[in-house]
DNA sequence: ACGTGTGAACCGATTCACAGCA
DNA sequence: TGCTGTGAATCGGTTCACACGT
């Protein structure tokens, strides 16, 4: 029941992910049971691929039937490891970090913004969506006090190889990255980029290429 | 010179834009030829990946030197097709839409937001950030009018799916997404997400599985 | 000698085909 | 019969090894 094999595929993770909403919005109506094929429906994922994607930490479902909704949400929560709440730091409070403040997306997966940091002594002690903005000279001290790993960098790209190297050091080994620049950081502290810019060149890279 | 090989891989598009980041940073530094190695020191890719993914469009190097940096910008924008100014519309002029109109991460690659929608009445008309807001039941006649076949999605998620549905039968064919939601649309339509929790439980799982 | 360009080998991930259980 | 679970086949993409041009 639970072969719990070594090597899971990269992809099978951001999956999961894609899972949990949807067994979250099945919940909500009420599906106390769903079958793999309900569970994908309006995910562009096959059934196949997400049976398979389970099949890596067990099996969670009963043959002929399905799988129990909110057995299943639980297990992958357990597997993401957002089963508890995930405590973060937010650096950079300009434009987009601010609205990244008021992000409503967070809490459903168990992430919470605890501490929000600035470099802009105009900014600092102000209060910004409930937060109070810290000066980023502060980020050691708070970082360890509340025993913080993930980190959201939403600083100017030129600060932001610098800022992240910081957090590197006061113990972050998680960094959701938005500045368009490659960060170079000790291996094991693990990157995620969001780059806007380079998603809509892909974007129009497809719709050239389809025209052809 | 120019095989023009059929089949590209997914990954060589999304890349391409990482070189040109690096490759307008190398001229920044007056830097007018520079190796394979040169130009993916920074990035996390192989140098022997970055030959094998311009070789999909051919031979842009010399042998034994390495590449002039502005003729390989100019054709990486060929390439993409950014090599014109693309014209963008922004929908959703929420928290998040407000700081993408103000982001300055996209002229550099020829990417200009030329109008702003928004469904709240209070908005519209009003200017953000040098933006005129739009009705969004303006949509199709200034999407039709301008030309638009490229936008940004930052409506709250219940209405995500309904108003892509409305820009595709606009005529836009590339949605960048930031609603956590998987769009259902015409297989003509590119969607591309953008999805921070996703991101997040991505990099929180990483972290739990380095830890065993 | 140096760095590009590329077929061949390899590797990871997806899909197929089907066995297993309710 | 219906849907899960999984080894085997396949596919796409990366890396290797080396030929080629300057």
């Amino acid at each position: 029941m639970r072969p719990l094999k070594r090597y899971i595929p990269q992809e099978t993770a951001r999956r999961l992910s894609l899972y949990l909403r949807s067994l979250k919005m099945l919940d909500q109506k009420k599906k106390a049971v769903a079958s793999s094929g309900d569970i994908t429906r309006f995910l562009n994922v096959s059934s196949v691929q997400f049976r398979k994607d389970l099949s890596y930490f067990g099996g969670f479902g009963k043959r002929g039937v399905g799988y129990e909704v909110r057995l299943l949400t639980k297990e992958i929560e357990k597997i993401l490891g957002t089963d508890a709440v995930r405590r973060i730091a937010l650096v950079g409070v300009g434009k987009l970090g601010s609205a990244l403040l008021s992000y409503t997306g967070f809490p459903e997966f168990n992430l919470q913004i605890v501490a929000a940091f600035d470099a802009d002594p105009d900014k600092i002690g102000k209060i910004k969506r409930g937060f109070k903005i810290e000066s980023i000279s502060r980020l050691r001290e708070v970082i360890k006090k509340e025993g913080i790993e993930t980190a959201i960098l939403s600083v100017p790209v030129e600060s932001a190889q610098k800022v992240a190297h910081e957090l590197a050091k006061c113990g972050v080994r998680a960094i959701l990255n938005f500045a368009p620049v490659n960060l170079t950081l000790p291996k094991d502290v693990f990157v995620s980029n969001v780059d806007m810019a380079s998603e809509l060149e892909g974007l129009i890279y497809k719709l050239k290429r389809s025209k052809v």
